[in-house]
DNA sequence: GATGAATGAGGCTTCATTCAT
DNA sequence: CATGAATGAAGCCTCATTCAT
């Protein structure tokens, strides 16, 4: 057999690259279903189909599996998100709005929303933890957002207001409608319809950022 | 018998009255500061002063002491709210700036703000908890800001919106900072000012209601 | 007021001289009800309308409290059999019938069951009390049986049997119905018709016992 | 290599397939030295040389692991008894003397006896398991009699009773004596003889079953 | 590499008993 | 006499981590 052969790996060998993957789909459930220090190892070794032992071969603790989750499943798609806006050309309104729609799909539809959620929720308990999870999440995408604003400033569109904390303002309610949807509304408590409430949110937003006020296109009610 | 003996110190201490306050006092405290799950009841006795056992005298268990807290704490500032809110007279503008700061004032920058951070990070796991605090806190907040919103759109102040998802968009930048400030920031990372975070926030959310847009009175950045 | 009406004592007084037996009404209900060791302290004093540090001015602990339910409480009844078969002039047959049936209707069908089904349930983990109980009752109430047997046999109504043996056999299912009473009976599993069931055994020892066998008199199917 | 590196202990075990029946042995002991409730899943663990948690990862809480132990000693018993008279072919008082002494043997002898006890004395408090405890044992073992007596019954051995109250009146003695024995005869109060005792009740019950009266064949006195 | 048995510290809760008032 | 607040040992159960095989 040809050394170059590289991709008629024998079966096991093949499955023994995908074992950590496997893990960390396994692991990135659980977290988002029970929050970080209710996740039993026990348990993600039981739904990635593999025994407890076996998780420390491929990660040192809990902790280590927990930012290999976030390594493998937001860095990825926050660096999309970076050359989605470097190569927009549209309004800074539309951009605002493409991104924090597509955010909505991207993330907060879909699993990782648990994982902002979880960060959010337990972050005061696990200071190491936080500190990775801002260095490689949450200051990236301020610095995202930002440079939105910013563009939009500078070409007039939105009135020149403090971007640093317009930031968080303008993520606020994303944030909250992720934790929502794993606190409350997992419960059966007041389920938000998030498409709508995304709407709400952009029509407000657009109105109190626009330079020149013009009436909103649609009726809200 | 001679006076030496008034040294002696009792065992313990009788502090009827006292004590389900103390109890709930260190209770709040390591709630806020741990979250429900990772608070220990020892802890909570401990930092009373008292021994496990009494815990117990005064609450059934975890769930009604964490309940007690909310009581005790969160209630009775929601009813001055509805109150405040009933009596005012001036604008609407001006009353959903006074509440909204006034709602921080009293709670986001007491411990209190570590309630509402852990309602949002734990109720996921406590389902019953959950429904005890949307029912108590929850709704009765949400019908506040409802009615504030609806008065503005009546009188002609805020343009008609859907209030019931604009309630949400207002709460969001006040929720996130009073997690944020249980999360992040208590691991010392990225430090926001609330005052002015606030002012940013009410600055865009009031441009964004205005019925008849009118030009910001002061330049935030 | 003269001394020597003793009987208009201000009601406090006759109220304190009724103690005791409150609470050891109470003890008993709950003793038979859940047993030596799963009864608490709290409730007897609760269920007598009492604090719990009361009950320790009237009785040492939670022992001293049981033994003095006993006295009370079952050393009575057996004085009152011990001259009722002393005066007995019919047949040993009736005798030994009314016996069973009368300690059925005093005991069995009362609460005071609760104790005989106690004391065999837990006295293995309470030697103190067992050795009590044994000499205060279990004695003086196997002499009873087996004098009601020498009687039978002295006077060739009954088979000459080995007297001390028999008495337990005797005794064996009025404590068995006794039990199961209080065990599975109160679970609802299989209840048991206490008259049949002693209407049966008593059939069945009567022809046992019998020098001259008879035919019973009454068809038991 | 060196061998001397045999010699070092292991900080534990790996007894996969002993460990279920060292932990059932463990547990039968005590479940019958002390009752259900007063025995503690450490000492368990302890008696058989593991540690607490062990316990655990073979039986899911105490009440699984009590109601093993009922299957793995008590069960088998039964099944044997049933082969047992399905297949015997003598007379009916035979085959009542035979079970009657062969469960003495099997059970009153042993260790199990103190699980009779043990189900009479605390079913009260612990209705699930006295439930289960019914269902695979008790209901079995009553059938197993009725069927006997009925069996005396049409051949015309015994007269003709109710059989499902006589069962019970059949069973008691036995049952006595095993809670006498893990009851008062365990505190070393007033030690029985089980064959006298078994005989003595042998000889009463085989003379009150009869149909046609004979004259008992030994002096029992 | 993979397993999974074993550990043991730690969390919630109960209750007989004590003792200042 | 009465009270009832307080104690603290003890019991059940969980779970991250280790390590012989």
């Amino acid at each position: 057999m040809p050394a170059l052969d590289l991709k008629t790996k024998p079966r096991w060998e093949r499955r023994k690259d995908a074992r950590p993957h496997e893990l960390l789909a396994a692991a990135l459930d659980l977290f988002v279903q029970r929050g970080y220090a209710a996740t039993r190892l026990d348990d993600v070794a039981a739904c990635a189909g593999v025994s407890k032992g076996t998780l420390y071969l491929y990660f040192e603790n809990k902790e280590e599996l927990f930012k290999a989750v976030v390594r493998e499943h937001l860095v990825s798609v926050l660096a999309e998100a970076e050359t989605y806006i470097e190569q927009f050309t549209g309004t800074s309104t539309e951009l605002l709005r493409n991104f924090i729609l597509g955010w909505w799909e991207r993330i907060g539809e879909t699993k990782l929303s648990g994982i902002t959620k979880l960060m959010m929720a337990e972050s005061g308990n696990f200071p190491d933890v936080a500190r990775f999870y801002h260095e490689e999440v949450i200051s990236r995408s301020n610095a995202l957002i930002i440079r939105m604003l910013e563009r939009g400033i500078r070409n007039g569109e939105f009135r020149p207001i403090d971007t640093s904390h317009a930031n968080l303002v303008i993520v606020a309610p994303v944030i909250v409608l992720m934790m929502w949807k794993h606190s409350f509304a997992s419960c059966g408590l007041q389920a938000i319809s998030a498409p709508d409430y995304l709407n709400c949110f952009l029509d407000l937003i657009t109105h109190g950022l626009q330079a020149t006020p013009a009436p909103s296109s649609t009726s809200l009610v």
